[in-house]
DNA sequence: GTCTATAATCCGATAGAC
DNA sequence: GTCTATCGGATTATAGAC
C-alpha cells in the first residue's frame, strides 16, 4: 500500500459501490437488496439514497465508476495501433488484442475490484434489463463503432454482418473465460485446480483469433450471393 | 361427446410452465415474481404452490421439463458417432457437432418454446445461484463426462485443461449465439436486419471448430519443462 | 383443482432528529 | 453525513371455502 496523496471524499460511499459491485455480481440486480449492500458496506441504510438518489443510480454509478476507464483504454490502444499503422490497415490479431486483451486486464486486477467488474459486466451483457442496456449501448456505442470498423478494414473480403457475429462470438467466449471455469470442472466431477491468471489471456487470444480466422461458412445451395 | 369451442387451453401447471420459462428468461428469476406468471398464465396465484409447491420447486421444474430430452439427444448423437467410428476416435468437428448442434437445434424450436429455454439456460448457465447451478450440475454431469472424454480421446496430443477452457469458450459462444445479436448492432447504432435462423448453425460452427483447433498458445519464457 | 383472503416478511424510499 | 423509525407497497406462502 502506497501513500495517497488524497484520500477518497466519501469513504462511505465507495464502500458502498464496492458492496453493490460484488453483490450484484453474485446476486443480480433485483436479487440485491439495499438492506443487504449497506449492511456489507457497514453503512446505514439511508446511505444509499443519500449518496446516489435511488437504487437505479447506484448501479449506473457501479457500471460508470470503471466503464469509462476501460473503454478510454481500449480506445487509446486503437489509436496507438492505427498511428502505427500509418494509414494501412490494422492487422485483425492487433484489433481483438486491443479490445479483449484491455478487459482481461482488468479482469486480471482482483485486488481491487476490476475482476468483480468485469463479472458483473459479463453477467449484464445479456440481461435484457430495460435501463441498463441503454445505459451500455450508449457507454459502448463508440467503442463498438471504433473496433468493428477497423476489423472491417482489416478483413474487406468478409461480409460485415459476419464479422460483427464472430465479434459477438467473441464476446461470448470472453464473457465465460472471466466467468471461470469452475462450472465445466464441477459437472465433469474432477477437482479445480487453480488456474493461473496469466495464462488466461495466451489461452483466450488463441481461441479467439482461430475463431475469427476460420473458414466462412458454408449456407448451401441457396446462398450464391 | 363434447366439441372444444372453450378455450384451446393445456393444463393449468403447463401454461404456468411456459409463462415461468418465458419471464424468467426475461427478467431473471428474482425479478420474476409468481403475481406475475400466474397473471400470464391465466390461472390462480395460489396455483403455483398448489402444482409445485414453492417459487423454487417451478424453476427445477422448468428445467427438468426440457434438459433431460436435451442431454439425451446429446448422449444418444455421441453413441452413434462412436458406434460409426468402431474404436477409433471420433473427429473433434463431430463431436463438437453433436453437442452444440443439438442445442442449436433446440435453440431453433421458436414455436414450442425451445428458443426460450435455450436463452434461459444460457443466461442461468454464469448465475452464481447456489441451488441452480447444484441442479444444472447434475443435470449435466453425464454429458460433460463424455463428451469431454470424447474429447480427450480425438485430440491426445492436447493437454486436458486446454480441452476444457477450449470447450468452456465454446459455451460462452454458444451462449452469445443463442442470445441474439441484437445488442451489437444497437451499440453499434446499425438497423438490425432479421436473421435467417438456418444461418446460425453453420455461422457458429465454423467459428466454434476454428477456435477449437487454434494453435496451442504460448505461455511465454517461463515455460521450459 | 380453483379461488379468496390473509399472514408474515421484505422491499425501496423518505422524514426528521442529531 | 449518519442515524432511527416508519410508510406504502410488494413479495412468498398458506389457510380454508367451494
Amino acid at each position: 500500500m502506497s501513500t495517497e496523496p488524497h484520500l477518497p471524499q466519501s469513504e462511505t460511499r465507495d464502500r458502498i459501490l464496492d458492496a453493490a459491485e460484488r453483490l450484484f455480481m453474485e446476486h443480480g440486480f433485483e436479487g440485491t437488496s439495499m438492506r443487504l449492500i449497506t449492511g456489507a458496506a457497514n453503512a446505514n441504510l439511508a446511505a444509499v439514497n443519500y449518496h446516489f438518489g435511488s437504487k437505479d443510480a447506484l448501479i449506473q454509478a457501479v457500471f460508470r465508476r470503471r466503464m469509462t476507464a476501460l473503454n478510454e483504454a481500449r480506445l487509446a490502444a486503437l489509436d496507438r495501433l492505427e498511428a502505427e499503422a500509418g494509414g494501412e490497415a490494422v492487422k485483425p490479431s492487433r484489433i481483438v488484442e486491443a479490445f479483449f486483451g484491455t478487459a482481461l486486464e482488468l479482469a486480471a486486477d482482483a485486488e481491487h475490484g476490476g475482476n468483480t467488474f468485469m463479472r458483473l459486466l459479463s453477467r449484464t451483457y445479456n440481461e435484457p434489463n430495460a435501463f441498463v442496456r441503454q445505459f451500455l449501448a450508449e457507454e459502448y456505442a463508440e467503442v463498438m463503432d471504433r473496433f468493428l470498423g477497423a476489423l472491417f478494414r482489416a478483413l474487406p473480403g468478409v461480409p460485415r454482418d459476419e464479422i460483427m457475429w464472430r465479434f459477438h462470438y467473441m464476446m461470448g467466449a470472453m464473457s465465460f473465460a472471466i466467468a471461470g471455469i469452475e462450472s465445466v470442472y464441477a459437472t465433469a466431477g474432477l477437482p479445480c485446480t487453480e488456474e493461473e491468471p496469466s495464462r488466461m489471456r495466451p489461452r483466450l487470444m488463441s481461441f479467439l483469433l482461430g475463431g475469427l480466422r476460420a473458414p466462412l461458412p458454408d449456407f448451401g445451395a441457396a446462398a450464391t450471393d
